[in-house]
DNA sequence: GACCAGGCACATC
DNA sequence: GATGTGCATGGT
């Protein structure tokens, strides 16, 4: 059963690498923009532009407002696309996963990152990450689009945030160490991810 | 220098 | 509906 498979990987994975305490981030603010930020692009380079908007006091949604988008896009320059990124805007909390994906620049992994990490709601949030290693463990079609890979945590998984952010974050750890698009190992067996583990990592 | 990073929107076929 | 392309910095 898929159920058992997935909660396997769990238990290899957070007694591996431990609680990966996601999102980082002091405020509720900084998770939603730094969800942003890291689209198709490391934290590093992230963390780089957070810091230029907490040095100038502007990690706020009324600080940024008064800013215009050159402005912005300076500040977040690090973290890429930062034209595209410096137009983006979200104006409420706590808002439906519909209204998020009504704003341009928001998609469904952001989205998601948003309503689970910054809000609390039981959302699994589907990266490249999760994809790939879904895909290589033989857990999921490899055509499978963003929905059907959602779908495949949230209903083989019980419905529990903490479960979902601690899952979610432990994938990225996985991936961004293990699981490369073009790696010398593509993954392995499922049965053979504690040998893989401990031969990588130990 | 190629490849990749915690994507997304839009054009075109 | 599927596929291709622009957006962009910075690390390996």
């Amino acid at each position: 059963m898929i159920s058992e498979q997935l909660t396997e990987i769990y238990k290899l994975l957070l007694n591996h690498f431990g609680p990966q305490h996601w999102w980082p981030g002091d405020t509720q603010f900084e998770i939603i923009t730094g969800a942003i930020l890291t689209q198709n692009t490391s934290w590093a380079n992230v963390e780089k532009a957070i810091a230029n908007l907490k040095s100038a006091h502007l990690l706020t949604p009324e600080a940024l407002h008064h800013l215009d988008t050159p402005q912005v896009a300076e500040l977040i320059r690090p973290a890429g696309y930062f034209n595209v990124k410096a137009k983006l805007e979200i104006i409420d909390t706590g808002q439906l996963r519909a209204e998020l994906l009504a704003v341009k620049g928001i998609g469904c992994e952001t989205a998601d990152s948003i309503l689970l990490y910054a809000f609390g709601r039981p959302i699994f949030v589907v990266d490249a990450y999760t994809a790939r290693i879904a895909v290589r463990h033989e857990l999921i079609d490899p055509d499978a689009d963003y929905e059907q890979l959602r779908g495949l945590f949230q209903s083989n998984l019980p419905d529990n945030v903490q479960l979902f952010n601690e899952f979610h974050a432990l994938l990225v750890k996985l991936g961004k160490e293990f699981c490369r698009p073009n790696p010398k190992c593509q993954g392995c067996p499922l049965e053979e991810l504690p040998h893989c583990l401990e031969q990588n990592y130990s």
